[in-house]
DNA sequence: GTTGAAAAAGATTCAAA
DNA sequence: TTTGAATCTTTTTCAAC
């Protein structure tokens, strides 16, 4: 990994935050031009430090109202792969990932409503070969959802390899 | 909640994985004009069903390679909010939500690696007073990651209300 | 690496259909 | 509600420092 100075930390803290803030803007706040904004940004893209633009869509208003992290268990752990297939299926499931403890895969569900839940678990998760139960975490609120810290860039070196 | 035309569920298709498409393109693809979509994505700002536009920083890049979901137990339920508050104060602490099921909040960290985790872990979230203990899912892996599906907004009679 | 100016592209407004 | 044309803003390029 290679080195951020002082600008590349400003302008990742602007775009982050607002990925459509004009750069003549950020140039103008950081006493630079907007040409080296723009060739900076450039730079970043490049690396792999920042990716694709998004919008945040706020899915409560698209009808999705019941969050849900659920953890489940395998028959046998070798059914892992084809367990991710079956899940990567359901399109209400949003992440997927192999963790460790007593889950042997940890997943995040949006839908409509609690009964709706119900279904994707019974009706389509368990009748995945290889699914031996699965435990809801079903989210009552989320009191704080936030980006990573930036800090780590100027001061990484305990770290860093 | 209104309706979405087929219109709104395309512009929300393009904008969501690229923010910063033209929208005279989208419009061009649409065969509509730029001042539509102009219009659209105003309104659907307006609504709330779109909210900032966000750079995606990869994680990875600016040094971190440990994410793990964490299940927090507490002493008593009503240590709650406070416990909230303590874990609040911890950057490396990206999500926070109350659940349902064995723990009463459920938290997701991004560290450095295992060791700075562990640190996270005994020498911050131990020490919030209220908190009984932890169990840690590490992700090994992430096997996919996606926004909410949009098809719902089309056909969303059997959930809405 | 950085800048400033020119050229190209895009966003925004608004009168009219 | 939608459009097209005019205006204004931003991005992009590039020669020079």
């Amino acid at each position: 990994m290679d080195h951020f100075d002082y600008i590349d930390q400003q302008i990742l803290l602007q775009i982050r935050k607002d990925a459509r803030k004009p750069f003549s803007q950020i140039a103008e706040e950081l006493k630079i031009s907007n040409s080296l904004v723009h060739q900076r940004i450039k730079k970043l893209r490049q690396r792999g430090v920042i990716e694709q633009a998004e919008f945040v869509v706020n899915e409560k208003k698209i009808g999705f109202r019941t969050k849900s992290y659920v953890g489940i268990r395998l028959r046998e752990a070798r059914y892992a792969e084809q367990v991710v297939q079956g899940l990567n299926e359901i399109p209400e499931i949003l992440e997927c990932n192999y963790v460790s403890g007593n889950y042997a895969i940890f997943i995040l569900i949006f839908a409509y409503d609690n009964q709706h839940l119900r279904e994707i678990l019974y009706e389509q998760v368990h009748q995945i070969d290889g699914v031996a139960g699965t435990d809801s975490f079903i989210c009552f609120d989320t009191n704080f959802k936030r980006p990573v810290s930036l800090d780590t860039m100027l001061k990484k070196e305990k770290y860093d390899r």
